[in-house]
DNA sequence: CGTCTGGTTGATCTAGATCAACAGGAGTGG
DNA sequence: CCACTCCTGTTGATCTAGATCAACCAGACG
């Protein structure tokens, strides 16, 4: 982890305005900023671990986050990905619970740490504070629960399709020719951690996929070739 | 749907104070008392359907709510049980989005209808509700992301002896001889749909724990035989 | 009675897991 | 510079949990 960088500042930080601090006033933004700790991180490290005590929050200004949970006989999925403009760690905190997750960097990220008292300031001091983690929480809990509905009901095959048109939603870009591109930020293995599955399935179903002339995959480059074809074999859940 | 019932009060409310409603004062009862409409329900009636605007919040007073996750193609899943003491339908309402899924009745129960506009009376009010909700929802998110990952990691056979679990903690007794007994409020084919799965596959996996000796069952009596082996075999999880 | 619905069982099929081998970098150290 | 070792990813061979399709049974109910 990086040195503390001084030269964000929380008061024009272009992701702001996407997350619980949107609607700080002045003085307010000067606390956070002061008490806030911005890191740049590389994949690899962790933001906290499941089991631990929370301390705070953490808001992604840039980069990729994987929360992954762990189960009692050391197999664990990657729930969730959180990128930029996210804030993770607030459920734990708020619960006065132990992480239920672990957060790990899987792209270089910078990233704010917003120790429990600041948070605690905010809260206390401005009531739009509750009402931006209640409306965080609650639009979680609803991709959650759509992220676990499609898991017990989708095979896995759809859900690896979805997972690419989630990601190109995210972080797809048109190329010199016009066409549609990813550059994944994840390995086989993670995203195999995404869907439950095994890394060994995944490049098989790269392959039909592939074949079947849905996408096509070089190294972390992912070119969709037909997506019409990917959105009507998902259904455009 | 029974008639509008009168005798029930929430001043009174048995389940009140596990509700977002127990740090109300005395007026704020009353109105809410005024406001809230009481019915019994019968198993197969809905309480709101997936798609529909949000009208209210529904609070469990007794019996047992399933909420059902539709696919575009057809396919369902339960996706979480609730049972007395519980509002369902918050996020919707307090997200202003459409229900995410659709609740249905599973044994009969009374549940009480708070409509949107008491409903924001009573947030406006007192902020300790806000925060009850709060708390609710991230409560909510972290069963949520548990099952989740539950079902990335786990086969269907350790994730139904997890749910007999789940269903002896929150249901189970002792008969006359000591012996602990549940007697399951749903049948097989919902029991699939927790878990993602087809109703005769659960019927094979109840034949299989029954010849191991972990668990006895007889229509919708389940004798837990051998707990200790249930809860070593899915890891207490 | 017949008809329905919920549940069980059997036979078969398949998506995906598992186990094993191997190929291509990217270091790292001599 | 080469030899060696990780590490990620791919492929092949095989296995299995659970799905699917079909038959059947028992109780409920008009």
């Amino acid at each position: 982890m990086s040195q503390c960088d001084t030269t964000h500042d929380c008061s024009n930080c272009p992701t702001r305005h996407t997350t619980e601090w949107r609607d700080l006033d002045k003085n307010q933004l000067a606390s956070l900023n002061l008490a806030k700790r911005t890191h740049a991180m590389e994949p690899g490290e962790t933001l906290f671990l499941q089991g631990d005590e929370a301390d705070g929050v953490y808001c992604i200004q840039s980069g990729l986050v994987g929360l992954r949970y762990f189960d009692e006989d050391g197999n664990s999925a990657l729930i969730r990905l959180c990128g930029t403009g996210t804030t993770v760690g607030y459920g734990a905190l708020l619960s006065k619970q132990p992480y239920a997750t672990s957060a790990e960097i899987l792209t270089p990220s910078v990233v704010c740490f917003l120790k429990r008292s600041i948070v605690s300031d905010m809260l206390a001091n401005n009531p739009k504070v509750g009402e931006r983690f209640l409306q965080h929480s609650i639009r979680d809990l609803s991709e959650s629960e759509s992220d676990y509905a499609r898991s017990l009901t989708k095979t896995v095959r759809l859900r690896f399709l979805h997972l690419m048109m989630v990601l190109y939603e995210r972080l797809g870009y048109l190329d010199e020719n016009g066409n549609p591109i990813v550059e994944l930020p994840i390995m086989r293995r993670e995203i195999a951690d995404l869907l439950g599955a095994q890394p060994e399935s995944i490049s098989r179903l790269i392959r039909s996929v592939q074949d079947e002339g849905l996408l096509k995959f070089d190294g972390k480059m992912v070119l969709y070739s037909d997506m019409d074809k990917v959105q009507h074999e998902i259904g455009t859940s």
